[in-house]
DNA sequence: AAGTGGTCTAGACCACCTT
DNA sequence: AGGTGGTCTAGACCACTTC
């Protein structure tokens, strides 16, 4: 037997539980499409009530990793590679994953007050100052992305260029230093074309075509965080996403 | 007291308690950012056990209509308008939601045996015959997309003209008639320049640029179903998906 | 009939927040 | 101290699938 559950750790058990069966599936230990031990045998094995493994299983259920079918069992999910793909990534996040080493350009870092669109998709009040940052955002080096970033901060929440140029990652910077954890957003996409001044800035010919993104993120309790738009170069961007019902 | 819940319905009493609160949420009955009754409140309210109240409310947090804060509450989500937006959708549903009236022309519908990057992304082995079905999509009579399916079906499954016609969404007959339930997709946008004749199926002119998308849609047994291709015209669609964490 | 997942109960104790 | 959500138990009965 692998792995028990410590039943005095801090760590919940449906999420020690969890673990212990993603391992195993990530593992190979479980083929494709077999069946995985049933929710009774569970309980026995791992001595945990069966509400429990039920929630264990629901998270798994819900990331993919296994599915289930009414009277006959629960079953691996042939998973493939990339596994744990997250939905909702940083732009450094998306580049590592695709092996892809990020980097990034520093244009300005400054408060300012933005255009009224802006404001109403952060929900702020007219005239409010937010944290404005430009960055050109490199892939193995290349320019591959203008991003522009609008962040809603509260009083005596600050981001510093130094912060920024060591950790990289802005979502990094939201988390672990202002403890805002995004949970959701809202994207859009679509086509146009570059003009000559991000022409010049992306190293392409004017009139290129470009993909431009638009995002709103959210924290927990659903405040408005960010709105950045980025203007990927054609040529060098695919953006890829998993959708679920 | 609203709606109250039927303990001989067969619909089971999470999901009918998951509706009355949704309803409350929608009506406006209680104020974004407000407390919901706690739980212990609703359980004296609609003489349910707590762990059933709770899987109601787990239902909602992941729709995205409440938000809980450990030791204060459980809240009302500020959704605004979209409510229900669903995150994987078929073209005609797509449309619908913005208002825009889906039409199609169907220009083929036929078996082949497709290219191979095709046959490995649904899983088949070389030479299987799938459908392939080729569309004009237009949104409010004017061509927006061009679409190519390739559908993996079994033996004695089939989709006619006729029904497509009828129909118009593919999904719909996907799910009514096959009862293949679509649950999960994996898609990657890019952007592309319009070949002559793509330039003349969507009346524009050759060279602009366009949105290419690419989805492999997969059943609940996480079956490959569908690989799809289509191309925006650039002017005239934008792409928004919800992303979570 | 036996085994599986789906739903539900009536408790319990803990961690966190507010007063 | 008292209320809230978070975790957990040991049962129960039902619906569905397989033999």
């Amino acid at each position: 037997m692998s792995r028990m559950i410590d039943p005095y750790d801090a760590i919940p058990k449906y999420y020690q539980l969890a673990a212990i069966l993603r391992e195993k599936i990530e593992n190979g230990d479980w083929e494709p499409r077999s069946a995985i031990p049933s929710e009774r045998q569970l309980e026995v094995l791992y001595d945990i009530s069966r509400t429990t493994i039920r929630e264990a299983i629901d998270q798994l259920v819900r990331q993919g990793y296994l599915y289930r079918e009414h009277g006959r069992g629960t079953f691996v999910s042939p998973q493939k590679l990339q596994k744990a793909m997250l939905d909702l990534t940083s732009f450094s996040e998306d580049l590592l994953r695709r092996g892809i080493q990020p980097g990034q350009i520093i244009r300005s870092l400054e408060w300012i007050v933005p255009i009224p669109k802006i404001l109403q998709r952060l929900e702020l009040a007219p005239a409010t100052k937010v944290l404005r940052i430009e960055r050109i955002r490199l892939g193995d080096g290349v320019p591959i992305g203008l991003q522009t970033s609008f962040l809603a901060l509260k009083e005596g929440q600050e981001i510093t260029r130094e912060e920024l140029e060591e950790r990289g990652s802005l979502y990094t910077i939201l988390q672990e230093k202002l403890r805002i954890i995004p949970s959701e957003a809202d994207e859009t996409l679509e086509v146009t074309l570059a003009t000559p001044e991000e022409a010049a800035l992306l190293q392409i010919p004017a009139g290129a075509p470009l993909l431009l993104s638009e995002r709103v993120l959210f924290a927990q309790d659903r405040r408005p965080v960010e709105y950045v738009k980025i203007l990927y170069r054609g040529d060098r961007y695919r953006y890829t996403v998993r959708l679920r019902r």
